[in-house]
DNA sequence: CGGTTGCACTTTTTT
DNA sequence: AGTGCAACCG
C-alpha cells in the first residue's frame, strides 16, 4: 500500500516530512484531514512508530471519530482503539491523562465534569455567599471572565492582582470562592480539564517525561483555535525530537472568543526553531466563483497571513444574492427552491445545507421545512444533555459515581419533588460540610442534623435508596441498567407523566439515553465521555443539514445557503467599531461559512427580522459589498408586506403543533390571528407573527 | 413547603 | 415569544 496515493505534491511533502517541527497552512478545502490522515497511516505503515506512540488531537469528538474511519480504511485495519493513536480532543485527552495520573496532583479517581450550567450555579452560590446581588453583576458574566482567566491560565490570585476595574475584583473574589466549591464537590469544570493537566505536567517532572517519551509524533489539527493552556500541554508534551505537526489557518479561526489565540499558529516556526513550512492552497472543494467571493472578503482583514486559494476547475454558477422581505420569506424561497430541486431529482436533501449566525434563526427554517415537507436536521441547537429531564437522570448517576458531589446532588434533592425546599437544602449542605462525610452518607445520618420534618424523612430515605443503588452499583456497573434501577427507584416516569404535550417527547429522550448508554463498558465511562460529547453530531440520514456557522467548520456541502447576511446579524451587533479584531473575526466567520459551498453559494438578508419577539429592521450586510466579482443579484418578486401569512400555509383545517399547547386543528383564520382548537379541548386565538406554530 | 403569578431579560458562537 | 426568578398565598 503506497500512503502518498491520491496526493498532490505540497501534500506528499507534508506526509513524507516525519522528523521535526513541521507547520502546515492548509487553506479552506485544499484536503487538510486527507492529508493529516495520510500522514498518521504512512508514520505507522513505515514503522516510524507504533500507533499508541502518536497522538493526534483534533477540534471536536466528530473530527477524531472521522480520522479514525479513515484510518482504519487506509490501513486496512479493524477499527479498534488498540490499534490505534491517542486521537481527540484537548479536552478528551486530557481526562484520559489526568484519570491514569491525576492522583500524582490530588485528584479523586472519579472526579465529575462540570457543564456550563454546573459552573453558574456554582457561580451563583458563590455570589449569595460574598454578599454579592445578581444585579451587581450578571452570574453568567461573571463566568465567563472566570473562564476566560482560565483560559489564560490565571489562578484566582492572578485574577485578583491583575484586577484593575471594580468588576475584574469582583470576578476574582468570585473565581476564588467558586475554586473552592467546586473543589468540595471533587469537580472539575471544562477549563479545568486543561489547566489541571499543565499543573499535572508542570509540577511532576517525572511524569511529564513518562508522557513526552510515550508520544514520539504528535498532530495538532486546527492548531489557530489553540488557547494559551492548550499551547503549553503542546509545549510539555513534544518530546527531544521535536516531531510535532500542526495543522491550521489563521483565516479560520473563529474561537478567539473562548480563548482561542491564532498568534499561536503565527509564532510556530518561533516556538520550534528549524520548522518546516508547507502551504496547502490548492482548493478541491468550490467552484471559481465561491472562492473569489470568499477570497475577496477575507482579503478585507487586515491582520492575516498573505497566501492564495486557489482552484483547476472552472468558475462554475455565481454566487447568488437574495434579498428577502422578511425571515418568513426568507425561509419560504429556500424551503420551495430546495423542495424543487428535490422533485425533479437534481439534487437529494442532504446535498444541502443552511447556515446562520445564531442558534435562535433555526425557526423560520425548520417552519418552512415542515411545511414544504423536506426533511430536515438541526445540528447544534439545544444539545441532548442539555434537556432538562436527561440532566436529572444525569445528576443522579453523578453522585451516585461521586458520592461528594453537592452540585447534582442540589440539583435532584428535590426531584422528584419530595418536600426537600431552598431552606431545608442548605441547612442540610451547610451541615454535610462540617461533618467530613459524603452527602449520600450525610443522608443516610440525616436523624443527627439540624434538618427537621418532611425534609429529614425524606433525605434519609432518598439516602437509603442511594445505598441500595451503590450496591447494586459494585455487581453490576453496567450504565444502562443502573439509569433503569435509577428510573424506578424514584419512580420518575410518574413524575415526567405531568399531563403536559412534551411529557412524551420527554420519555422518549430518556429511552435514548438508555440505549445511549448500553453501549458503554461502564458507568464512569460513560460519564466521562457524555461531558464532553457535543450536541448530535446529525447521522446520514438524507436531509437538510440547519446549523450555526461555527458548527459547519471542517464541513462541506454541494449547496449552501446562508442566511440573515445583516448589519446586526452577520457581523454581530455586538461588534460595533469598524477595523477593530472582533470585526475581522465576524470576517473570518464569513469566509468559515462561504467555503463551506462546493457548487453553488446562495446568500440573502432580510429587510425585517423578528429579534427577541420584536421587529427589528437591519440593514445588508457591509460583507456583502466585499463580494464582488462572479455575484448575481436575483431580483425577486417580493409579495406585499401583508401576504407574507399564505407562506405558512395557516388555512382551516389544517393541523398544527405548538411546544406550548400541543397539537390542534385550525378553525378559523382573520389576517394574522388564528384560532385553533387543540386535542386537550381548549379553543385559543393566536397571533401567527408570535406563536410558534409548527405546520404537521 | 410548593405552586402560581408577574416581571425582567433574552440571543453570539462551544469543548 | 420563551425563560428564569422573586414575591406572594394556601
Amino acid at each position: 500500500m503506497q500512503t502518498t496515493d491520491g496526493l498532490n505534491d505540497v501534500q506528499k511533502q507534508a506526509v513524507l516530512t516525519t522528523s521535526g517541527p513541521l507547520l502546515i497552512l492548509a487553506g479552506a478545502g485544499s484536503g487538510k484531514t486527507k492529508t493529516l490522515t495520510h500522514r498518521i497511516a504512512h508514520l505507522i505503515a513505515t514503522k516510524a512508530a507504533w500507533p499508541e506512540q502518536i497522538l493526534a488531537v483534533t477540534f471536536t469528538n466528530k473530527a477524531a471519530r472521522e480520522m479514525r474511519e479513515r484510518l482504519s480504511d487506509l490501513l486496512n485495519q479493524q477499527n479498534d482503539r488498540n490499534f490505534m493513536p491517542w486521537m481527540g480532543t484537548f479536552h478528551g485527552i486530557c481526562v484520559r491523562l489526568l484519570k491514569i495520573d491525576g492522583s500524582e496532583i490530588g485528584l479523586a479517581k472519579n472526579f465529575v465534569i462540570f457543564d456550563e450550567d454546573d459552573r453558574q450555579s456554582l457561580v451563583k452560590q458563590a455570589m449569595k455567599e460574598l454578599g454579592i446581588s445578581d444585579k451587581q453583576a450578571k452570574p453568567r458574566a461573571i463566568s465567563s471572565a472566570i473562564s476566560s482567566a482560565k483560559n489564560q491560565m490565571q489562578y484566582p490570585e492572578d485574577a485578583a492582582r491583575n484586577a484593575n476595574y471594580p468588576f475584574e475584583r469582583l470576578t476574582a473574589e468570585v473565581y476564588s470562592v467558586y475554586e473552592r466549591l467546586k473543589k468540595q464537590a471533587y469537580g472539575l469544570d471544562f477549563d479545568d480539564l486543561l489547566l489541571e493537566t499543565v499543573r499535572l505536567l508542570s509540577t511532576k517532572p517525572s511524569i511529564r517525561d513518562k508522557w513526552r517519551s510515550k508520544f514520539k509524533h504528535i498532530l495538532i489539527d486546527e492548531y489557530q483555535d489553540t488557547n494559551s493552556a492548550q499551547y503549553q500541554i503542546v509545549k510539555y508534551l513534544v518530546g527531544d525530537d521535536h516531531n510535532i505537526c500542526v495543522v491550521g489557518d489563521d483565516w479560520q479561526s473563529i474561537y478567539s472568543w473562548r480563548g482561542a489565540d491564532f498568534t499561536n499558529i503565527l509564532n510556530f516556526e518561533r516556538d520550534f526553531p528549524g520548522a518546516n513550512v508547507v502551504k496547502l492552497e490548492q482548493n478541491y472543494r468550490s467552484t471559481g466563483a465561491i472562492l473569489e467571493a470568499a477570497q475577496n472578503v477575507i482579503s478585507k482583514n487586515i491582520t492575516r497571513t498573505d497566501k492564495k486559494i486557489w482552484t483547476a476547475e472552472g468558475s462554475g454558477e455565481p454566487v447568488q444574492i437574495n434579498q428577502a422581505y422578511d425571515e418568513t420569506e426568507e425561509s419560504y424561497l429556500i424551503a420551495q427552491r430546495i423542495s424543487t430541486h428535490i422533485a425533479v431529482g437534481a439534487r437529494q436533501a442532504k446535498d444541502f445545507a443552511v447556515l446562520y449566525r445564531t442558534n435562535a434563526m433555526s425557526y423560520s427554517l425548520e417552519r418552512a421545512f415542515l411545511q414544504f415537507h423536506v426533511p430536515y436536521k438541526i445540528i447544534g441547537g439545544v444539545r441532548f444533555y442539555d434537556r432538562r429531564e436527561i440532566k436529572d437522570i444525569v445528576a443522579y448517576l453523578r453522585l451516585l459515581h461521586q458520592p461528594n458531589d453537592r452540585v447534582s446532588f442540589s440539583r435532584i434533592a428535590n426531584i422528584p419533588t419530595r418536600g426537600v425546599g431552598a431552606t431545608s437544602l442548605a441547612k442540610f449542605l451547610n451541615w454535610q460540610a462540617s461533618q467530613n462525610v459524603d452527602v449520600i452518607s450525610a443522608m443516610v445520618q440525616v436523624e443527627s442534623s439540624p434538618v427537621t420534618g418532611r425534609a429529614r424523612a425524606a433525605l434519609s430515605s432518598l439516602g437509603e435508596g442511594f445505598r441500595k443503588l451503590q450496591v447494586l452499583l459494585e455487581k453490576n456497573s453496567n450504565p444502562s441498567f443502573i439509569i433503569e434501577e435509577v428510573i424506578k427507584h424514584i419512580n420518575y416516569y410518574d413524575f415526567i407523566r405531568d399531563g403536559t404535550p412534551q411529557a412524551e417527547e420527554r420519555l422518549e429522550n430518556i429511552s435514548s439515553l438508555v440505549s445511549d448508554a448500553a453501549s458503554f463498558a461502564s458507568l464512569a465511562d460513560f460519564l466521562d465521555e457524555i461531558a464532553l460529547m457535543s450536541s448530535a453530531d446529525g447521522s446520514a440520514d438524507d436531509s437538510v443539514a440547519l446549523m450555526t456557522i461555527h458548527a459547519a467548520k471542517g464541513l462541506e456541502f454541494p449547496v449552501v445557503f446562508m442566511v440573515g447576511l445583516e448589519d446586526g446579524i452577520l457581523p454581530h451587533s455586538r461588534v460595533h467599531e469598524a477595523g477593530n479584531e472582533e470585526l475581522e473575526e465576524e470576517r473570518r466567520l464569513c469566509y468559515v461559512g462561504m467555503t463551506r459551498a462546493r457548487e453553488e453559494l446562495h446568500i440573502s438578508y432580510a429587510t425585517s427580522r423578528l429579534q427577541f419577539g420584536q421587529r427589528g429592521y437591519n440593514e445588508p450586510s457591509r460583507f456583502l459589498e466585499d463580494m464582488g466579482g462572479h455575484i448575481s443579484q436575483e431580483p425577486l418578486s417580493i409579495p406585499e408586506r401583508d401576504d407574507t401569512s399564505h407562506m405558512m400555509s395557516l388555512e382551516v383545517s389544517q393541523r398544527v403543533k405548538s411546544s406550548q399547547f400541543g397539537e390542534g386543528e385550525i378553525i378559523d383564520v382573520d389576517g394574522l390571528a388564528v384560532t385553533v382548537r387543540f386535542d386537550n379541548g381548549s379553543i385559543k386565538k393566536l397571533n401567527t407573527e408570535y406563536a410558534r406554530l409548527m405546520p404537521i
